[in-house]
DNA sequence: ACGACTGTTATTAC
DNA sequence: CGTAATAACAGTCG
């Protein structure tokens, strides 16, 4: 489950172990990852191929990666981004060759992309292949706010939003309203908000979306700073997976962290005691507590 | 073995 | 324009 909260610590997590030495080779392994790419994918090669990676940065539930050229002064002065995000069942990892190590030598399933750096390698594995890489840094521009920025705070929820008869659940989903909530954090968001996941955006009261404004940052700071103190498994090779589906039970026992919704659906709601629901809006699983997320 | 279900989002149709 | 359905995939679980 990459939603914002798995990729933020992703990022971080990356960030504390970038490596030192310059990219000696991209292997794309996977084409249709590069669908909003314009150009070919033999320029990787050529135009980042000596760089080095800067860091990582995050846009809702994008990753973005910042290469600055090597020794060589290369014909791009400023850092180049690279922009990917990981679908449904993406993973991101680098992986260290150690002689005599179980993983030397690793061949990996489902691989999109492989950043060679000669004693560590980048890997990108997507077995559903819903994810993608680009170049493209406009494939940012149309997410609407980012809960974790700074400006979250000023924002205003627009005209298009509020007057809008779509369900608030699916709204949330929309990137280009917020960026970085999924189908989870959707659910956990309008929990706490105490909405019913139904209500049209156009019924909601003031009161009801300056509680959303609020909500959705407590609730994806709180995942942020669990997911921050686990040790994650960023990979998914182990059985037990510690990044994605870090909130649900697996563990969680001595962890404390939960969904209080999600995938709950006739255990008693942790505020009320009601039995948890589940319905389907876009296609999509939603839960909620039918007792105190009432409809407007 | 089979069908229900899964963390997402372009694209298409209305 | 806004909204909703669908397709793109491969895996897990009961
Ligand atoms: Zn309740």
């Amino acid at each position: 489950m990459p939603e914002l909260p798995e990729v933020e610590c992703l990022v971080r997590h990356l960030n504390r172990h970038l490596p030192a030495e310059a990219l000696r080779k991209i292997s794309i392994t996977s084409p249709r990852h590069l669908r909003r790419e314009e150009g070919k994918p033999e320029k990787w090669g050529s135009d980042l191929r000596g760089c080095r990676l800067d860091r990582f940065s995050r846009r809702g539930k994008f990753w973005i990666m910042f290469w600055k050229p090597g020794s060589g002064r290369g014909n791009h002065p400023d850092p180049q981004p690279v922009v990917g995000h990981l679908g449904m069942t993406g993973r991101l990892f680098f992986h260290r060759e150690r002689s005599g190590s179980p993983t030397d030598g690793a061949v990996f399933k489902h691989t999109a992309a492989i950043f060679d750096f000669g004693s560590s390698r980048l890997v990108f594995t997507d077995p559903r292949r819903f994810g993608m890489l680009t170049r493209n840094a406009d494939v940012l521009k149309s997410l609407g706010p980012d809960p974790m920025d700074a400006d979250w705070c000023s924002m205003t929820w627009p005209d298009r939003i509020t007057g809008s008869s779509r369900a608030i659940k699916v709204t949330l989903m929309d990137q280009s309203a917020v960026a970085g909530l999924g189908n989870i954090y959707a659910s956990e968001v309008l929990h706490q908000a105490m909405i019913h996941p139904a209500a049209a955006c156009k019924n909601l009261t003031p009161d009801d979306w300056h509680r959303l404004h609020h909500c959705i940052p407590d609730v994806i700071q709180k995942a942020v700073g669990i997911g921050d103190s686990l040790s994650l498994d960023f990979s998914g090779l182990s059985s037990v997976d510690r990044l994605f589906y870090y909130g649900t039970r697996e563990g969680s026992s001595d962890d404390g962290e939960v969904f209080r919704v999600y995938d709950r659906e006739g255990e008693p709601c942790p505020r009320c005691g009601a039995p948890i629901q589940r319905m389907i809006q876009a296609q999509r699983s939603t839960f909620f507590c039918p007792a105190c997320q009432p409809l407007p």
